[in-house]
DNA sequence: GCTGCAATTTGCGCTCCGACAAAGAGCCCT
DNA sequence: AGGGCTCTTTGTCGGAGCGCAAATTGCAGC
């Protein structure tokens, strides 16, 4: 566990509109950890001991069912707060962090919330905002999968990974992390075939490429005509 | 607008925490306004001028997605925190909120946001603990629609209201406002047709009874059965 | 009481996609 | 290089439930 430097955390949003000796403040308490790919930062059901936010890689949020089905609730990226269990007053973890890459985060104890939140309100108004945001996505996931089909679903899971945790290489925008076709289902509400049927068909239409855990979007806009409804019957139509 | 009694308000979660001065001085720029059933609160797409507690009553809150497609979000009870819309860092409210019965609520600018949690930290603790909430719930729902039939999705919707508003009468508990089948079908990704369906089955074997807006659970304890899935074959195979 | 409208019920055909199965491909370790 | 394991691809079949249509019912207003 090493010491904190400011200059990582400066550009953070929870550290925004906070003075150089608030910012040390905060930090005093913060522990650094390395997170190596594969390794949970927390298990779902487990007491929710400590509030984090990643500094370096990214994390995939799942939730397991009590019937065993799994689900990718989100991912999360540098700069992001995550696990602020407590803060909404749960008692554990409702779901379990892996790191999908390399990741660094940084931890607070859960019992230093309602202490931190009064001597920087500002660290409410993040989490708040955070909370929120999630709520929002969240909600448009309820309405993609009652009202839309698995393939617009499916685009629209791909351009927002895209637009997450996109790097620009040759042939478009590929995922900087490993994703899988099962992940790709888990976060979609559908199996791993289905979505191993429309990506294959996209990639013969030229629209993505790939492999193994790899997905490259070479035509985002198309992606985003898709995603949209209407108008797929119309590209679809311009396939062979 | 009349002047709101601290009597009035004294139990909510919102103001627990709070001396009595305190819930005077929060109360000072509270404004409490009747909405007759029907009625819109706020709606979708609308600058988020004022954040909300509810005091009476119960609210649907629905949201419209740009393809004209419609889905009931949740419900709102008497005495909670909604319309949080800026504190999450929206500009407009995301959904709209209809009286589902007659109904009561206190209202803030919500320009008043930050100034107020810096004076009443457990106001900030309160909102992230409902925003928390409904960000399990709605996970929830993501969960339940990509796995669950519709008629598991049904049973848990129903219980759900149960509990959320029921009222006890001699067949039941009558879910304490009206609910038609078009919105147990936006609450659960189906169609009036399915939901009417299910009704009518479930009617035949006594699980519910009810009418034109109006549900009575009779065996909750059986539809708990069907929610959870499994032996919902048992409870089928016991019907004529 | 009558009418009109909206909510509910019921029938039916069709499609999307889940689930089962099998084959192929890529990657890591020995 | 070979083997084992996991990820991906592809074929096939069946069913849940959507969507269209029509009939029935309940409620409010005149």
């Amino acid at each position: 566990m090493a010491a904190v430097d400011r200059s990582l955390v400066a550009n953070l949003a929870m550290f925004a509109g906070l003075s150089p000796a608030e910012q040390d403040e905060l930090l005093r308490e913060a522990r650094s950890v390395r997170y190596p790919k594969g390794t949970a930062v927390f298990n779902q059901g487990t007491e929710a001991e400590r509030f984090f936010v990643l500094l370096h890689g990214h994390l995939r949020v799942e939730k397991t069912t009590p019937q065993g089905q799994q689900m990718v609730v989100r991912y999360v990226s540098a700069g992001e707060l995550f696990g602020v269990a407590q803060a909404m007053n749960l008692k554990s973890y409702p779901a379990t962090a892996v790191a999908a890459v390399d990741s660094i985060a940084l931890s607070w104890p859960s019992s230093s919330w309602h202490r931190l939140i009064v001597t920087f309100p500002t660290l409410a108004v993040s989490a708040l905002q955070t909370v929120g945001s999630r709520l929002q996505d969240t909600q448009a996931r309820v309405i993609e999968i009652s009202n839309e089909q698995v393939e617009q679903r499916v685009a629209h899971a791909l351009l927002r990974l895209a637009k997450q945790a996109g790097r620009k290489v040759d042939a478009g925008v590929e995922i900087d992390f490993p994703i899988s076709r099962q992940d790709v289902a888990e976060m979609t509400g559908t199996t791993l075939h289905t979505v191993s049927r429309i990506l294959s068909a996209w990639e013969q239409q030229g629209l993505v490429e790939g492999g193994r855990q790899r997905i490259v979007l070479r035509d985002p806009h198309k992606l985003h005509i898709l995603a949209e409804g209407n108008e797929a019957d119309q590209v679809r139509g311009s396939a062979p």
